[in-house]
DNA sequence: CGGCATCCTGTATGATACTG
DNA sequence: CAGTATCATACAGGATGCCG
């Protein structure tokens, strides 16, 4: 398949691009409030059950079968330990994939941002110069990608 | 609230974010896989129920349901249009909002071709130059952001 | 503190058939 | 081509209570 969006090629056929489509698979996995609202937390610092449960509004029920679904797909870690005289806990640490997620959960940000009036915006920024972030495509030679200028190839 | 990505400063506070969060509010709006699916055939070329249906791979029903609801939430447009000679029918147009998802959308696929192993990976590149794309953060500066280099602020 | 079990409701989606 | 109608299933998630 070759693709360009918004451009002169569109998709030719009509067949179904069926289960292994990496965005099908990406939202199977992980296309669920709570885990997009678990993932959010723990961007922001959770790494404890309670915590994820209180900061998520998620209940305990949902928390636990969900982080327990995220530690088994590999987004998060869960690894007892154990500060010095306190007793034993455990903490749920982000994984490489779970942090590869990041762009996604800030790009449902910032689009509520600008095109949900329901939303009360967040503001991102660069902690090296305090310049605004986004999220945008953009290629190895630096240049943004809009989306008449991007390619899809399988 | 200010927050700094797995950096020194955590969330504080132990209050759920509640329905005005932005990644919420966009995860209730497109939240669903029928949603995604049908923004990317969107983003693929399709502009007809038909072709929506028949590469998406969802039924009719649900095609048919979710696309109201992308237009009413004004993701999508419904046009009629008249070739000459020919019967009226129906496109369906992104509009700005529409098109702001798109990275939220290839940012699920960029992580899944580089971290679930069941998606067959598909190829970004950018039509000016080829460069291969990716979906990632930015700030105004040209500076990508890392994870502990972004701060959140609401 | 860090969960799990149970019950219940709402909704997302599929399958199938039918209509203008 | 562009849907609608009906039925059935699965699962997400809330509410409540219990447990080590």
């Amino acid at each position: 398949m070759h693709v360009q969006l918004a451009g002169r090629l569109a998709r030719r056929g009509n067949e179904p691009l069926g289960e292994h489509c990496p965005i099908d698979v990406a939202v199977q996995a992980v296309g669920t409030r709570s885990a997009i609202l678990l993932l959010r937390e723990a961007y922001y610092g959770a790494t404890r059950f309670d915590d994820f449960a209180a900061r998520s509004g998620l209940t305990e029920a949902t928390t636990a079968g969900r982080l327990k679904a995220l530690v088994e797909q590999g987004v998060l870690e869960k690894l007892p330990y154990q500060e010095p005289g306190q007793r034993k806990r455990y903490e749920y640490k982000l994984t490489a994939s779970g942090e590869a997620l990041m762009p996604v959960v800030f790009a449902l940000a910032q689009w509520s941002n600008e095109h949900q009036a329901a939303a009360a915006p967040i503001k991102l920024s660069h902690s090296g110069c305090d310049a605004p972030v986004t999220i945008k495509a953009e290629c190895s030679e630096g240049h943004a990608v809009e989306m008449d200028q991007l390619i899809v190839t399988s």
